[in-house]
RNA sequence: GCCGAUGUGGCUCAGAGGUAGAGCAGCUCACUCGUAAUGAGCAGGUCGUCGGUUCGAUUCCGACCAUCGGCUCCA
């Protein structure tokens, strides 16, 4: 028998016999790794441990500590909930059930609604098809062949699966005990590798992810090597939660929502702190990079919406209203108003590029069911700006706002990614021109060395876009940033700008974001911070905590010197214990408390405790008021 | 909008076919206190809304509204 070599991650080749299983292969490396191992990468191909070993390649054993191991595990957990599902449920038919970032799902069509107490039982039906320990069988087969199978069984959503493959495809099928599966692969070994399982929820979700087709049940869960995993997983899920900006939004008194007005948020003192200061940062940041600002109302003629394409465009998600019999809608986007403004005069190319920003508040009809706190509401303020250039100067345009995209969330500490969404379905303008800009994109995310992935079909109506994403709490993303190219709207409006050659021509136009919605931004920072915003965010920077009431006037005096300075400062004036008040400051997360008492009053000190570092000790009052100006100017 | 769940005082949550409780917060009083909760008392709810069943519903049924988790959509 010939022998094939293998090389392995660490560099180091071995040989094998042909024909060697990868589980084989695995317990040649060791047997800790063929007890860990749960697919095989071959030559950057995922595949069963049972396969062969055919040739020279370079191989990965991949275990759980690997994405493609997880992704194999979690797949393969969902076999074993479609397997458990089928058994108590014999009537449900199958859609799919792929892993997705920390667990997997299985999507069923059912006349019975799946409740809670039916995943605990389909959860033990699944413990025992793990204690039976299955092995996963791969089979190959022909499409007819595939098609009878489920035909045979009534399993229509698998037989359009099969007939939508392509034609060169492999179809395979997988086998547990008695349960079968049109799937791809890999699987690991068998059920038995599954140790720890919980099933999380049932939702709805429409077949293939269309609402024109019908909605099947939906059931998420998630998967481990080992049951403390799990539950480790599960506390860690918890502790998030915790972080969710609608329960520190309260805590903290930010903001509200009311059924007076679902979708639109309300600001509360302490929240508009913030806002504020996210503003005054925004406004100095930009003035530093040659934007103007404007202000454009919020209500506006049908005829400009209809002008702009919003009208044929964007219909569904606008509000309308009448004044004076006359149509008006209220705005969704802040561009065709700030186009106006562009319009009131001639432009000389010297003049070019032309950036203009506003802080606009735009409405949205967003479906009900989409809103979700501060992240998705029906209004909010977009930190918008509207650059009006020469084609020349497209790319470097770029270029710099993408810079200053990414100097924004370093100064947050954010972590981000970016996509490159292309033209949608019903869009405007000729292919020639999106090509065009979508390159011009494409060329400027490559020129700055940004790592980016393609989202096809997502583009605004008018132009492709660079979006920007930020994580909440629970890992989910949400687009904040984004960059959209548009030679659509210069066309529309008939925008031009004088050349060198004294003719008319028409300007580029870019929209773009950097917090995306201040509202949304204010979510993802309340998540990302758990509420302890930096001092130079935080609504309340400095609490005074007088010991008892002899203190008080001393307390007013230090809060006076600091609120001089421009430190938002309180006192606790309450007649409490000072462990008390200070429990109090500390969970309303107040950067800096101060204690005041008999030997502060003397020295003209204060007894400084940082959030999150306690007790620092004495110091005197103006060295720590300068201390605390200088953190305050350095975004600390 | 669709699927499922939920909706009890400011907040977190008990509760049962016979018109509701606890803790925290609030208010009052006492304690004048040194680094994460002093004690006592008081007050606070037409049990999401509107219908229906019933002698009687907040508890059962229906519709609607809102919220939560998804789908779809999106800053």
């Amino acid at each position: 028998m010939s022998s094939v070599k293998v090389k392995l991650k660490d560099g180091s080749v071995k040989e094998f016999p042909r024909g060697t299983s990868f589980l084989a292969v695995a317990e040649g490396i060791s047997r800790g790794l063929a007890k860990a191992a749960l697919a095989a990468k071959v030559d950057g191909e995922v595949v069963d441990l049972a396969q062969p070993l055919n040739q020279d390649a370079e191989l990965e054993i991949l275990t759980f500590d690997t994405p493609e191991g997880q992704d194999t595990f979690r797949h393969s957990s969902s076999h074993i909930l479609a397997q458990a599902v089928k058994k108590l449920f014999p009537g449900t038919n199958l859609g799919i059930g792929p892993a997705i970032a920390n667990g997997f799902y299985y999507d069923f069509d059912s006349e019975h609604v799946f409740t809670p107490e039916d995943l605990t039982k389909i959860e033990q039906e699944m413990d025992r098809i793990v204690k039976q320990d299955y092995g996963f069988e791969r089979s190959e087969v022909s499409r007819e062949e595939a098609i009878k199978f489920f035909e045979a069984r009534g399993e229509k959503y698998k037989v359009e699966l099969v007939q939508d493959l392509p034609v060169d495809a492999v179809i395979s099928m997988y086998r547990q005990g008695d349960f079968v599966d049109l799937c791809a692969g890999p699987h690991v070994p068998s059920t038995g590798k599954i140790k720890a399982i919980k099933l999380q929820s049932v939702a709805g979700a429409y077949w293939r992810g269309s609402e024109k087709n019908k909605m099947l049940q939906r059931i998420y869960g998630t998967s481990f090597p080992k049951q403390a995993e799990l539950e480790d997983y599960l506390f860690k899920l918890e502790e998030a939660k915790r972080r969710d900006h609608r329960k520190i939004g309260m805590e903290l008194e930010l903001f509200s929502f009311h059924d007076e007005g679902p979708g639109f948020p309300f600001f509360h003192p302490k929240g508009m702190v913030l806002r504020n200061e996210l503003e005054n940062f925004w406004r100095e940041q930009h003035k530093k990079n040659g934007y103007q600002e404007i202000k454009t109302p919020i209500i506006l003629n049908r005829s400009l919406w209809e002008q702009s394409g919003h009208w044929d465009h964007y219909r569904e998600n606008m509000y309308f209203t009448k004044i004076d019999e006359a149509d008006y809608a209220v705005k969704p986007m802040n561009c065709p108003g700030g186009i106006l403004v562009y319009k009131t005069r001639l432009h000389s190319y010297r003049d070019l590029p032309i950036r203009m920003g506003e802080l606009g508040l735009v409405h949205r009809h967003e479906l009900s069911g989409a809103l979700h706190g501060l992240l998705r509401v029906r209004n909010f303020t977009q930190d918008d700006a509207h650059i009006y250039l020469l084609p020349s100067q497209v790319k470097n345009e770029l270029m710099g706002v993408i810079s200053l995209v990414d100097y924004f969330y370093t100064v947050f500490g954010f972590e981000y990614h970016v996509e490159l969404s292309t033209r949608p379905e019903n869009s405007m303008g000729s292919d020639a021109d999106w090509e065009m800009a979508t390159n011009a994109l494409q060329e400027a995310l490559e020129a700055k060395g940004v790592n980016y992935k393609v989202n096809p079909g997502d583009g605004a109506f008018y132009g492709p876009k660079i979006d920007f994403h930020l994580r909440d709490c629970l890992g989910r993303t949400w687009q904040c940033g984004t960059i959209q190219l548009d030679f659509q709207m210069p066309e529309k409006f008939d925008m031009h700008y004088i050349g060198e050659d004294g003719q008319k021509h028409r300007p580029v136009m870019i929209h773009r974001t950097i917090y995306g919605s201040i509202e949304r931004f204010i979510a993802i920072l309340t998540e990302h911070y758990a509420g302890a915003f930096p001092l130079w965010l935080s609504p309340v920077q400095v609490r005074v905590l007088p010991i008892s009431d002899r203190h008080e006037e001393y307390a007013r005096n230090v809060a006076a010197e600091l609120s001089t300075a421009d430190v938002r400062v309180e006192v606790d004036e309450r007649r409490e214990k000072i462990s008390y008040k200070i429990r109090q400051a500390q969970m309303d997360k107040v950067p800096y408390i101060l204690v005041v008492g008999d030997k502060e009053v003397e020295s003209r000190a204060v007894a400084v405790r940082r959030r999150g570092e306690g007790d620092l000790g004495a110091r005197e009052l103006d060295e720590f008021v300068q201390q605390v100006i200088g953190e305050i100017a350095k975004k600390l």
